[in-house]
DNA sequence: GCTGTAGCGGACCGTCGGTCCGTTTCTCTC
DNA sequence: GAGAGAAACGGACCGACGGTCCGCTACAGC
C-alpha cells in the first residue's frame, strides 16, 4: 500500500514544522502540541506518523543528515585517497554538518537512546574504525575513531562555541588538527600540533 | 541562623535515598516523589532543600566528587611533577571518579545546563589547560584540554562500555595512552601510540 | 514552659507526552 | 461518477510528573 497523498502532505508539513521550530527555540523549549499546531494538524497525526517524540527527532535527524551520509560514503569507498586524509576529510565534513544543524543534532543526541551523531550512521563509524586500523595496525582503532566522535557531538561542538566562546573556525582548525594528529603516525616528525 | 537538626537530619536523608534510587534505576527513572517516599519526607520538603530537580543532582554530584576535586587540586599545586606527568594523573582519576559514580555524573550530565563533569570543576578545568599550554606553548591550550575532556565525560564512557562492549580496563588504558599522547611533543619519537 | 519561626507534608495545579475513538477523506472498483 | 472500505485525522482525554501553596508541626532560644 502505498502512501495516501494527504499522509504524506502531513508527514512533509510535520517535518518542516518540527524543523523550524527545533531551530528557533531549542528541542527543550518545544512541545508536541506546538508541532502539530504549527504544522496545522492535529496531535493524533503527529503521534501516528512518528509514534512518539523521540521517532520525530530521529527521522528530522535522518532528513538532515542523509547530505552528509552520501558524501561519507563516497570518501569511505574512494580508494584514490590514502586511509589518513579519509580521515581528515570525514572528520572536517562531519564537522561542518553538526554546525549547519546543531540545534537538530543537539535535539537529536538529547532525545535518542542510540549514540552517534546521526541515524544511519554506524556503518561510517565502522568505516571510520577502519581506516584507523590501516593507518596504526596495532592501535585501538575503535577507541581513536571514538576518541575523534568525541569531539564532533553537537553537544561538545556547542559547549565550545557557547560556553567556551570560541569562533566556530577555532574550533574547525583544533578538529582539524586533532584529527590529523590521530592519523600521524606517531613516528612522523612532521604531525602537526594540536 | 544554625541548619536546624531536623533540617539537617531531611537533606541526609534526601541525598542518600537519591543516590540509591540514582545508581539502582538511572535518572530517567526517578521521579521526585520517589525521592521524597524513599528518604521518608514529604515532597515540599524536597523542593525546600534543593530548589528544584536540577538542584538535587548538583547537589549529589557536588558530594561524590568532593574527594576527587581534593586530588586534583593537589594535583595542581604539586610543582614536583612534570606538567605533562600532572595531565596524565588528573586524566586517569577523573576517570576513576567517573567510573565509579557512572550513573550519578551522567545524570549530572544531562540535567544540568552547566558543562563540565561537575561542580565546581572549572578551576581544575582552567588548571588543565594552563598545564596544556606549559607542555606546548603555542598550542590551542584550552581545546586540547575539552578534547581531552569530551573523552571522559559519563555519556562517552558509558556509550564506550554499554554500548561499544569495551571492558572498563580497555578504556581506561586509552583514555591514558590519549591524555600520553596530548601531552607528547609532537618531536618527540617516543610517543606512545594511542 | 512559651513563643516565634523555620521547617514540614501532601493536596493541588499546570504542562506535556501519549492514547482513543468517532468522524472525515482518500482511493479503488465498478 | 457513485459507493464502499480502509486509512488517516483531530482533539478530547488520561496519567505522570515537576513544582507550588499553605495550614500544621516541632525545634530552638528565652
Amino acid at each position: 500500500m502505498v502512501e495516501r497523498a494527504d499522509a504524506a502532505r502531513n508527514r512533509e508539513a510535520i517535518l518542516a514544522a518540527a524543523m523550524r521550530l527545533i531551530r528557533e527555540q531549542g528541542i527543550d523549549a518545544v512541545c508536541m502540541d506546538d508541532v502539530a499546531a504549527a504544522a496545522g494538524v492535529g496531535k493524533g497525526t503527529v503521534f501516528r506518523r512518528f509514534g512518539d517524540r523521540e521517532g520525530l527527532v530521529e527521522a528530522l535527524a535522518l532528513q538532515a543528515g542523509e547530505g552528509w551520509r552520501d558524501f561519507a560514503t563516497g570518501v569511505l569507498a574512494d580508494g584514490s585517497t590514502s586511509a589518513a586524509e579519509r580521515v581528515v576529510l570525514l572528520a572536517s565534513s562531519l564537522f561542518e554538518h553538526v554546525v549547519e544543524t546543531l540545534p537538530l543534532v543537539r535535539a537529536f543526541e538529547r532525545v535518542t537512546s542510540k549514540r552517534g551523531c546521526d541515524s544511519g550512521f554506524e556503518p561510517i563509524r565502522d568505516g571510520l574504525v577502519e581506516l584507523m586500523a590501516q593507518v596504526d595496525p596495532g592501535c585501538d582503532a575503535e577507541f581513536r575513531a571514538e576518541a575523534l566522535l568525541a569531539n564532533l557531538r553537537a553537544e561538545h561542538v556547542h559547549h565550545l562555541v557557547e560556553r567556551c566562546g570560541m569562533p566556530v573556525e577555532r574550533v574547525r582548525a583544533g578538529v582539524i588538527r586533532l584529527a590529523e594528529g590521530l592519523v600521524a603516525a606517531p613516528w612522523d616528525a612532521t604531525m602537526p600540533k594540536l
